[in-house]
DNA sequence: AGCACGCCGACT
DNA sequence: GTCGGCGTGCTC
């Protein structure tokens, strides 16, 4: 009898076995999925990974069902798999679940779903009845309808469509999108059907592009920067497998990768481009589809798992897609002949994953899976992260700059305003010094835009008592409620736990409530308030939580519908605005003052992003920086656009700290409901590795936010010397594990975290 | 993740 | 006396 290793979609530390009738035998490979029985009642899609040779001490299960022909995992993939879960502790279950869509896992397949699209009507099927068409709606009074229907012609591209084909067939076009981006309502788009200019039919999601050709003609050709840049960078892959493009913002980067994709292309290669999940923009997918046409696909988490699903399928057929552009989880797709990885604003932190396991870092994981594919990495930023730097400057990486930002665009003027001083002056208005208020108004009146930068969403991070220093706390975690206004409730922004505004101090009685510190919400307000002119639009968790809204967001203000975008550090990721002339960040200590050693180098990066936002055609851009802290250096070096001062600074610190990247981290997190069990666990826990790691563990320590969830939490940091046997800790750890929650401590839940951010 | 087994509180 | 609370452990 055949017997198989599986592993399943749960956290199960290894594999299970089970045998296979002898009729599905010829059926059973590497890398197919059957069905298995689990438990009394319970059957699981599972993933064959190898076969069992040797006969176990119990009775095996049946397989029931083989549910694919061929592989939908390549042996590649399973080994990269196995790498994710050993090197970030984790169980290959874990892994599974993270790197296939879930309508591969599930039993109720997945069938495709159709989506209502727009076309132009039959009868508009020339170039000279739509023009007719045009002028007749340019004739009427239907002011929304042309604009509906100019928006459609933008959005299908008739224009750059050089085989003089007219959207009429498919488009592509969506009704959401049209709607979304034309700024009407339905009864517009319907209007229009009605009269005989669009029509709408029912499309299968998924195969977005099958019908567009690439248009490598759409490429633009490279500034001399851009392509001595860009030669460098071929020229580094000769002898590194990995090159960092440091090139500041707006050097146009993104011309790079297309041509350097383009390129690969031609060697019959393929290509994955990695964004943070945040940047994947209409706006930057659009720009990638004008040129790679149907040779590109889109992979995030946004999109339906139908689309995933399909996305998986068609890169296993014979004619994949050659580019695939996508989040953190497009690293696990299965890729048959990939010679590029791009990891696009490298330094983000959004590319490793926090919550659930697996803890893993999508750069890290390209450079594996470029690795096993014989395949280069190039990782591009204006603010590289400290790793990625120190490997660059020595040697480790390839390293090619770029300084001079695209159609002499000027670095913005960055202006440090002393906000401490300001209060004791009471020269403050709210949050804005009397500069950034001058400044705004000036950019307003010469039709300019702003940009205000506060890292915090709601309205105020806290209210108190005024007559007993009462404060809001969450019931379920150990930090005070954040007020918002709008909605009007209490939220805790770690447990996402809503409660009602109390009127009156359930201590004292009092009704002196008062809040305290500014929220996004609150400066929309004030923005409001001192701008009554202004058209203010808010960008962060809380407005985005529908599937548009945060695209809808980035064209208001690109268009000018809105005309100062105030937001947390999603404002900061990747966005190119051409008339935004003010920048200001309204508190830079919210970020300094974070309890982490990467405060300061998370701090840097944002600022120096959010400020390389600034700046238009002609005219230097202003970035007014308020701080209490004018003094620190990484404010100076923030000014001056200091990166290398700032990182050998940086790099001294952490060399002498023992922290990355001259030593490697795990962090142990240990988590329990009762407050004296994780402390024993997590002092047993810390003793038994000190025995074998001595003075590299610290702790167990207290997290600023002690319990979350009705769960108390402790951690335990290990500070590894580069060189090393991490294999051989992470078997260490393992055992000490095992250990632990073997004997008295088996319902703390103990987790890993390698190479923390 | 389910799901069963098991050991303590308030009901017919 | 039992129904059922969820805390604990196991699943090839």
């Amino acid at each position: 009898m055949k017997m198989i290793n599986v592993i399943l979609p749960l956290a199960l530390p290894g594999t299970l076995t089970y045998s296979v009738p002898d009729t599905l035998c010829r059926a059973v490979t590497i890398g197919v999925r059957v069905l298995v029985p689990l438990g009394r009642s319970k059957t699981y899609v599972a993933l064959v990974v190898g076969e069992c040779r040797e006969e176990p001490g119990f009775k095996l299960r049946d397989i029931t069902a083989v549910l694919d022909s061929s592989p939908v995992a390549t042996r590649l993939q399973l080994r990269l798999w196995e790498w994710v879960a050993d090197y970030y502790m984790s169980s290959p279950g874990d892994v599974y679940v993270a790197a296939m869509p879930s309508g591969l896992k599930g039993e109720d397949n997945y069938r495709p779903k159709t989506e209502r699209c727009v076309a132009l009507a039959e009868a508009l099927g020339s170039e000279a009845s739509l023009h007719a068409a045009l002028n007749i709606l340019t004739a009427s009074r239907a002011r929304q309808q042309k604009a509906m229907f100019e928006c459609f012609l933008r959005l299908s591209r008739w224009d750059t469509a050089f085989d003089d084909s007219l959207p009429s067939a498919v488009t592509g076009v969506t009704v959401e999108e049209l709607t979304n981006e034309s700024h009407c309502p339905t009864t517009i788009l319907n209007a229009l059907v009605r009269r005989g200019f669009l029509r709408i039919y029912e499309r299968e999601v998924g195969r977005l592009n099958s019908r567009q050709p690439p248009h490598p003609e759409n490429l633009k050709t490279l500034s001399e920067a851009q392509q001595r840049a860009h030669d460098d960078v071929v020229r580094s892959f000769a002898g590194k497998d990995v090159v960092l493009l440091h090139g500041v913002t707006s050097s146009g980067k993104t011309e790079i990768y297309m041509h350097l994709i383009a390129r690969t292309l031609s060697e019959g290669k393929q290509v994955l481009y990695l964004l943070p999940e945040i940047a994947l923009t209409v706006q930057m997918t659009r720009r990638l589809q004008r040129v790679f046409g149907s040779r590109l696909g889109i992979y995030h988490s946004k999109y339906s798992d139908a689309e995933r699903v399909e996305i998986w399928q068609k890169q296993l057929s014979d004619e994949p897609y050659d580019v695939i552009l996508g989040a953190r989880s497009a690293v696990f797709l299965p890729f048959r002949n990939l010679g590029l990885v791009i990891v696009d604003e490298e330094h983000e932190t959004s590319f490793k994953q926090q919550e659930p396991a697996p803890r893993y870092h999508a750069r890290s994981v390209a450079i594996m899976l470029a690795h096993m594919c014989g395949a280069k990495v190039l990782l591009g930023t204006a603010t590289p992260s400290a790793e990625t730097y120190y490997n660059a400057r020595s040697g480790k990486y390839g390293l090619v700059s770029l300084t001079t930002r695209h159609e002499g665009l000027e670095l913005p003027e960055i202006e440090v305003v002393d906000i401490k001083d300001l209060h004791r002056r009471r020269m403050m208005n709210g949050p804005f010094s009397p500069r950034l208020l001058e400044a705004m108004r000036d950019a307003l009146c010469d039709g300019h835009q702003v940009i205000l930068f506060q890292n915090r969403r709601g309205f105020a991070p806290m209210i108190e008592c005024q007559d007993c220093g009462w404060v809001p706390k969450c019931r379920n975690c150990d930090v005070s409620l954040t007020l918002h206004k709008t909605m009007n409730y209490l939220s805790c922004h770690y447990c996402g736990g809503a409660y009602t505004v109390p009127v009156a101090c359930p201590a004292c009685g009092s009704r002196a409530l008062r809040s305290y510190g500014y929220g996004t919400e609150n400066i929309e307000d004030r923005v409001r308030e001192m701008f009554p002119e202004s058209r203010v639009a808010r960008m962060d968790l809380d407005t985005t939580r529908t599937r548009n809204a945060y695209d809808r967001i980035i064209s208001d203000f690109s268009s000018g519908r809105t005309n100062v975008l105030v937001g947390t550090q999603m404002i900061s990721k990747g966005l190119d605005f051409d008339n935004v002339s003010v920048v200001g960040i309204l508190n830079a200590d919210t970020m300094l003052n974070y309890p982490d050693f990467r405060a300061y180098e998370h701090a840097f990066m944002m600022m120096a992003q959010v400020s390389g936002r600034a700046g238009r055609k002609r005219k230097r851009g202003l970035v007014v920086l308020q701080t209490k802290n004018p003094g620190l250096p990484v404010i100076g070096q923030v000014a001056h656009n200091d990166y290398e001062k700032f990182y050998s600074e940086l790099l001294g610190e952490r060399r002498a700290f023992c922290y990355p990247p001259y030593f490697r981290l795990i962090y142990v997190f240990l988590r329990h409901g009762k407050e004296p069990v994780v402390e024993g666990a997590a002092s047993e826990f810390a003793a038994s590795l000190r025995r074998v790691f001595a003075s590299r563990v610290l702790g167990p320590d207290k997290p600023s936010v002690a319990k979350v969830n009705l769960k108390h939490i402790r951690k335990i940091v290990i500070k590894l010397e580069n060189g090393i046997d991490l294999a051989a800790v992470r078997a260490e750890l393992r055992a000490v594990y095992e250990h632990i929650t073997k004997n008295i401590y088996k319902t703390v839940e103990v987790f890993f975290d390698v190479d923390p951010l």
